[in-house]
DNA sequence: TTATAATATAACTATATAGTTATATGGTCA
DNA sequence: TGACCATATAACTATATAGTTATATTATAA
């Protein structure tokens, strides 16, 4: 692998590497979401999440929509749960390895 | 999901987006190295190798087996590579997406 | 057109972190 | 023991970025 392509994945992994980013991704399983709702579900500014999601957009992983004044948006590549169970998976390994060290 | 189970997997998603880190994980996929070895092969200073792999091993992405004055790292958790393959599969099939559009 | 609502962006601040240099630790061998 | 090697850590600097406040954009409705 080039220092590119390195480079290119590490930025993808970095998106996805802020609790905010994974709270937003999370409301949107259930389906699409306007700005406004985003900002009610997560409790963040409105700035911060308009923020966010456009990173989120940069990097492919949701989709938007206009109708009227609202935005809606929604998940773009669903690959993205899969990346969070795995690695909730590992966590989950992780933790019980631990835990096993005090029987 | 809670706040505190997003800000774990997130921190997950942190070590990961570093392309030195990457670049780490790359070279253990053949087998474990040294420290020395991995300097060598990346690039990187000393310190600054010591340093990624530290923090690979906090995330246990790593594991460090001592032999002599010698340390010798590996990979100590596969998955790694799953999540590597799901991303780059993302990014190959948007930059499809990109190049279609001057089709 | 003007007023209003929803969203986006700009400028800024504060914090996190990658990399460097210098030094400390721990192991081996004379 | 003391010299030497490999690795780890501390202190620091520079950069990236999350969040805030203020403002701009865009669409609807009066």
């Amino acid at each position: 692998m080039s220092d590119d392509q390195l480079e290119v994945v590490s930025q993808r992994f970095r998106v996805l590497s802020d609790p905010m980013r994974l709270k937003i991704l999370h409301n949107l399983r259930d389906g699409e979401r306007t700005v406004g709702k985003l900002v009610e579900c997560t409790g963040a500014s409105q700035p911060n999440i308009s923020k966010h999601l456009s990173i989120l957009r940069g990097a492919g992983l949701v989709n938007r929509r206009q109708e009227g004044n609202l935005a809606y948006f929604s998940i773009g590549a669903p690959f993205v749960f899969d990346l969070c169970d795995i690695v909730c998976e590992g966590i989950r390994k992780e933790f019980e390895q631990k835990q096993s060290t005090f029987l």
